[in-house]
DNA sequence: ATGTGATTTGTACTATCGTACAAAAGATCA
DNA sequence: TGATCTTTTGTACGATAGTACAAATCACAT
């Protein structure tokens, strides 16, 4: 009932509809949800408050919104890359192929939807943080066939480590690339200027090369048999 | 000319300013400092709303306050533990120990200042995700001669890979951490049941064992020769 | 017990929040 | 051109935010 489109449909008209899309998925990968208002928004889209209202509804409407538009072709690419990786032949290239698949699609840069990987990357990291719940809601069904589709690539290449393990590794992965891209400053900080926390190629390498290490790690029940016990016993 | 300690200072009041602090601390942790509200806190902790303001004078006063209190003592354990750990011989073992030493302090549990690290820890990742302009003052000056301090110890033990991929694998170490306090049900959603995220000890020993493995990874300079080319680019 | 300084309470002020809605403006086609 | 639908604007409403401040209450030395 909506839409009416004669001729070309998608067409070049100086779309408000996606300026106040770009500008808040940017203003909430920067400050978080709550910190930003409507007419935060509205302002960066040279757009007029009510704007928002109209094509959101509402302002979780709005996050909902940039969920949907990144959420399938980030998955697509991620598959994709994945089935490539998949048909690496030897062993320990594979698992790096497979990594690279799940980290490349998240550094991505630019303006477009493909583009905008490490924004959306930031923002899905921001709001996890914060634990939004309309976030918390469209991950868990939309990015855990993705997770698991990974977890079970990286478990062929590495038969005798335990699922579990797996799991975990792969949590810190994620964990390791979100902080990548919500502090890449601290990189530069820390390494006294010697390398550039925000260079996304750099970031890749780095990560895909220390994961991988990781992934190749012992499991835990056959690692150090009678070395040390932890400092922190196993209560709680 | 405040307080006026005649015998006992640090007495047993049923302290209300500790009450703030622990709801505040607590209530921050989970949402994020924007989503919580001085009443919201004050209700929580069971004291008027300008209780807070007479004890923290302003919102920023009291999350300044949180991490005044933490900061010291975290700083001082994890001094503790990479001193013993430097004594450590065996150079596999001496870079376990480190970080186990960086590890187990964001751990700790509990209602008391020592063992509020869990509780701090996952505060300071919130607001590093939300870009907390108070929290990130206080961090950088704060917490970045520590994590020299490891940097060093770990480059110690690990002489022939450069600063630069130690203070990388580090980063992603300190992201991992924050995660898995994070978000410790997702370990548990995607591992089926058979892990738990919430599990402290579990935590570590996987931290410990992955991150290890990280940094003992062949530098970037001299890995993979002439394999493959990465995905994306070194533009940017 | 009483006075004094430290807390706690209650309330109010102003600013800004998300959202609603009517009117204006723009586009599209008979 | 004029009718109709979509989009944008302007404005307003109620709720809630952070903070201020006077009054009430408490703890305690004298």
């Amino acid at each position: 009932m909506v839409r009416k489109p004669t001729s070309k449909e998608t067409a070049r008209k100086p779309n408000m509809r996606e300026a106040i899309l770009a500008a808040a998925e940017e203003l909430f990968a920067t400050n978080g949800f709550n910190a930003v208002s409507v007419r935060d928004i509205a302002h960066a889209a040279g757009a007029n408050p009510g704007s928002v209202t109209y094509h959101f509804k509402t302002k979780d409407g709005l996050l909902l919104e940039i969920y949907r538009r990144h959420c399938g072709p980030m998955n697509l690419r991620r598959s994709e890359l994945l089935a490539a990786a998949k048909r690496v032949r030897d062993l320990q290239d594979r698992l790096e192929a497979v990594v690279r698949a799940y980290v490349a699609p998240a550094f991505t840069s630019g303006s477009d939807l493909a583009g905008g990987g490490a924004r959306f990357t930031r923002l899905r990291a921001v709001m996890s943080a914060e634990g939004n719940e309309v976030a918390r809601k469209i991950i868990a069904q939309t990015f855990d066939d993705t997770s698991h589709a990974f977890i079970d690539a990286i478990h062929d290449s590495l038969p005798h480590v335990p699922r579990t393990d797996i799991v975990w590794r792969s949590h810190f992965l994620l964990g390791a690339l979100y902080y990548s891209l919500v502090t890449p400053d601290r990189v530069s900080r820390l390494s006294r200027g010697e390398a550039d926390g925000s260079d996304a190629a750099s970031a890749i390498e780095q990560l895909v090369q220390a994961t991988v290490a990781a992934f190749q790690a012992p499991a835990l029940d056959q690692a150090a048999p009678a070395r040390r016990r932890p400092v922190v016993s196993s209560k709680t």
